[in-house]
DNA sequence: CTCCTCATGTAAGGGGTTACATGATTGG
DNA sequence: CCAATCATGTAACCCCTTACATGAGGAG
């Protein structure tokens, strides 16, 4: 239910293509929410069929054809609806954690590897995080002002990669220790 | 892929039926991943029919019977497997945040009260995690020595629920500024 | 009498992933 | 020649959610 959700947002920002989507999901909403293209065209197809959206064939020559969808009156109504409808706090789902939580299957070098494997990557998205956020504040101030809201969940991706981090660094501090302390010959 | 080796890993620690795991998953794992009975009952067929899971019927009187599942040497090969295996790193998918980024369709007030109420819930979880790790600091020290990677995942739970709070309460602030300069009558 | 706990399941539908399929244009 | 970009789709499969179904025993 959340997917059409994301999709009639965007497509009220500005209408566009599956395709379009895609690559705007990728560079704008990717830090809270994530489809391949196979779910965008499936939904496209559903939310027309249902009268949400409006499509339009544009012809283009060199390249292929696409069609332009658009939000119809009935699409924004159900934006709308659901923007005010309650929903459940969402909880941490990460298989990456089940593999920490039975971490005593594994040699402390391979967890720290492993470890280590996964904080570059959550370095590398905050880093690319905190770029999306530099470039919104090189906007201009009327527009800063006007999708200050729509910035915020990138704010959150910010601080919650941060907290995640923090937690990796010390788990990695502590995998050291025992490493330390395993491979000593005597003293303890 | 993973609900199969969240139930391997608590059914390693101690065996169980369908329903004892839907309690153990709510009682320790929650902080990172979550399955209903429904889920549990046919993980644990499928567990089963591969042969990664041994089924022992309990016959109980006054009760229902209840069949009771542990790993075969298959299960604890498969479990220790997929332990080394790298996985990819989990992103944020968070409805709510859908709302936010689509939250210039809900006046301010409304969508304060909105925010209100999940910075309730999260409140809520960060105390019923703070409760769990303080349990466990109270369990004997050798038990901590032995247990102490399985508990890492819920103090990564407890620091990204601060993190999420934070984050709400500096959104209220600014809302509340908004909702007060847009009450105002002149000054500005 | 009703609700809760224990204990297991079926069925239907929605959401997401992966693989396969096509075909022109541009760049190295 | 090979790869990438633009652009759309089908098919199969798995995972998850929700609703429905059964039935005994204990607490209020």
């Amino acid at each position: 239910m959340s997917l059409r959700f994301a999709v009639l947002s965007l497509l009220d920002i500005e209408p566009g293509s599956g395709y379009d989507l895609k690559r705007r999901f990728e560079r704008s909403v990717n830090h809270f929410w994530s489809a391949s293209h196979q779910q965008m065209y499936r939904e496209l197809h559903k939310l027309h069929s249902e009268g949400l959206l409006d499509c339009a064939e544009e012809l283009q020559d060199g390249r292929p054809d696409k069609k332009v969808y658009s939000l119809t009156a009935a699409g924004r109504t159900a934006l709308e609806a659901w923007a005010a409808k309650p929903a459940a706090a969402q909880k941490i789902r990460d298989p990456f954690l089940i593999q920490v939580f039975a971490g005593h299957h594994l040699p402390p070098a391979q967890m720290h590897a492993e470890l280590q494997r996964h904080l570059n990557e959550h370095r590398a998205t905050l880093a690319t995080y905190e770029a999306q956020n530099a470039r919104f504040y090189q906007r201009p101030p009327e527009q800063q002002q006007k999708l200050w809201i729509s910035h915020q969940p990138l704010l959150l991706g910010i601080e919650t990669e941060k907290a995640w981090i923090g937690w990796a660094e010390q788990l990695l501090a502590r995998l050291d220790a025992e490493m330390a302390e395993g491979g000593e010959t005597s003293a303890g």
